[in-house]
DNA sequence: TTGCATACCAGACATTTGTCTGGTGTACTT
DNA sequence: AAGTACACCAGACAAATGTCTGGTATGCAA
């Protein structure tokens, strides 16, 4: 028979092991916990995830090919998923977008698929405490109300900025005394969507 | 015979059915999805996935049980992952505010366990764009360089500042000169981590 | 009309996966 | 020494799950 190894040590390894598979979607069989570990039973595995589910680490469904899993998760909202942060928005709008993703952002809402990300590039938002590098989140929408801070096209370049409904017009203003107002012909401007959150990367020293 | 939908129609709900399952780990079985759409017959299940596969939607693993799958993750990152946004740090530190988690906030980095939120009370950080009602998200370590903006527990009390390290002492200092940098006896402050993001929620009309 | 594509049903079989029973070995305590 | 807890092995069986073959029905195009 193999060595064997001290109390609990396997288990903890196992748990680590079969906690990063249920986190990346991929839960494993018993025998394939078997075979991670190079058990040459299956019970072995199998005694020790029925030990972590007495412990509480892990819980499982009974007779459920790959049925173990972690206890609820810590937050009752939707689980975390990514959203596409754009590097830039042009003519084409928001369907020719994906090929420039930059990145990926994390979000929990229900509306994930309505959401993207924009990275800010002017300083005309600092009075709204948005600043170059920023990341905004944006809920696509075509429309949005007075007051409220939306990513817009005008022209052919995408700007964020807070909207002011006029009569029969729309105006984009800033948030900086620097910058003036867009006053946007009407079939020149449309609203990408509403802002929802800014984010904010800190790197050593900055600011 | 059952009426029939029309082409594609129940496919794309079998397509959402499933990613919604794969998103929360829980990939279901062929069964599974026959029961969720009231098929008499597994097969009408698995042509509609195999046709997913062969459209490219779903991968698969063949002959392995719950073996479809979303086609590779669009960031090559770590997966979203949750971490606590804390009400409030006070005099025991870390290690007891697990009994103030407000709520819980998305993140895509291998150090999400050493990171937390904290919520922002005071106007002392203005200047740097750090705003009342702002999270910060905070990566737990007990030094950090000078410069940095950090969460320090003053006495009682954490507190978000920009850190400034003298001789043989530190000095939080605000950025905001409305406010006076803090000047704390050497046993009565800690440093809990530094802040690496900052994230706010816009709320309709807000600032 | 036939052929094709799609959506659905029915039944059987093969393989994977969970579960159970029986076992050895080590360390520690009573 | 016996009993307990834990870690490991071996084999068999039951159930879940994937897969295949044969089929009906509808709509559309050639």
């Amino acid at each position: 028979m193999s060595p064997k190894t001290k109390p609990g040590a396997t288990r903890e390894r196992i748990y680590r092991y079969v906690r990063k598979q249920l986190e990346v979607g991929l839960p494993p069989t018993t025998r394939e916990v078997q075979a991670a570990f190079g058990f040459r039973a299956v019970q072995t595995a199998r005694e020790h995830l029925e030990r972590l589910v007495h412990e509480g680490l892990l819980v499982k469904r009974p007779g459920k090919a790959r049925g173990y899993g972690l206890p609820s998760r810590p937050s009752s909202g939707p689980p975390p998923t990514l959203i596409p942060l754009l590097g830039r928005v042009q003519a084409g709008g928001l369907n020719e977008a994906i090929e420039h993703v930059e990145d990926y952002i994390p979000v929990t809402s229900r509306a994930a698929k309505h959401l993207f990300g924009l990275r800010v590039r002017g300083e005309s938002m600092t009075g709204a405490g948005i600043f170059p590098d920023d990341i905004v989140i944006v809920h696509s929408q075509p429309t949005a109300e007075n007051g409220q801070i939306v990513v817009a096209l005008v022209g052919d370049e995408a700007t964020v900025k807070t909207l002011r409904i006029r009569r029969k017009r729309i105006e984009l203003h800033p948030e900086n005394s620097a910058f003036e107002p867009i006053i946007p012909p009407p079939n020149e401007c449309s609203i990408l969507g509403k802002v929802i959150e800014v984010r904010r990367v800190i790197s050593a020293g900055k600011r």
